[in-house]
DNA sequence: CTTGACCCTGTAGCATACTACAGGGTGTAT
DNA sequence: ATACACCCTGTAGTATGCTACAGGGTCAAG
């Protein structure tokens, strides 16, 4: 148990307070480690790295839920391949959604800078538009 | 005023609920309509785009502190261009790092995908590699 | 021993984003 | 007039995700 770390530390390298970590051990986000005789917590360094996938992926509009469906994707030995593959798609379905949102998002931003810098006057409001989808409204021809 | 809704018509056609177009009025989000003389709101039709720019923007991880700065990047004729310019860049790289993280995360699973058809052992927890950034952590040869 | 940083559990509170309800008014069809 | 769906304001509550605190124990250095 080389690598073995206080829950401070923990924190402190994983960029969350103490209290977060102890918050993501009692949602089951990460495995409750050994404890010391004093009863302190001794986290295997791997807990860093945790904590920070979970961060990013909250950044990135995943709930704690999703989160740890995503880190429920790891290839055990007992689980079948075919229930993985059916999980690991519908993640990535929904990964590709959001990049798509992001990149729609992302053309209007390049556009409005375009529209700056040329001194065209917009007179539609093209962020709007950005994340339009097939939902059908707000286009009534009345 | 042709296209004017209720609110009841804006949050079906939006998919939120009454309470919540009442909401983001009062958080600044939706400009306050015109009223009736029984004081009903009438909205423009354009409100149903902007609430669905909010939801689809909030599923990306965006606050609703952040959508309304994304929503207040019209050209007004009255902002000055170099400001508009900095605005849209800074939100620009946001989108781009998110978009990264995302494109990590998918490389990730269709790893998994590949090594579950091939019935390859995985020894690593390779979904926690995703989203690892130049951040020095978990990584001490002690 | 003292000091200060750190740890523990458990409870309460804050921030964000809604969501529901009370009490009452409005609009439309029967 | 009645019934029902919808509207209003204002207040309170819920869910999620922390965050802070009380009361007390541990650890290491001076």
């Amino acid at each position: 148990m080389g690598g073995a770390l206080t829950i401070g530390e923990v924190a402190r390298r994983a960029g969350v307070a103490v209290e977060t970590v102890r918050y993501y051990e009692r949602l089951g986000l990460i495995p409750p480690p050994p404890r010391k005789a004093s009863g302190y917590r001794l986290y295997p360094e791997d807990t860093v790295r945790r904590i920070r996938f979970i961060r990013h992926a909250k950044e990135l509009g995943f709930s704690l839920r999703e989160v740890a469906e995503l880190l429920a994707l790891r290839l055990e030995p007992t689980t079948p391949c075919a229930q993985v593959k059916r999980r690991v798609q519908e993640k990535l379905q929904d990964i590709q959604r959001r990049m798509q949102a992001l990149q729609r998002i992302e053309k209007t931003l390049e556009e409005l800078l375009g529209a700056c810098r040329e001194g065209a006057p917009i007179t539609q409001c093209p962020i709007l538009e950005a994340l339009e989808d097939t939902e059908r409204g707000g286009k009534r021809h009345g």
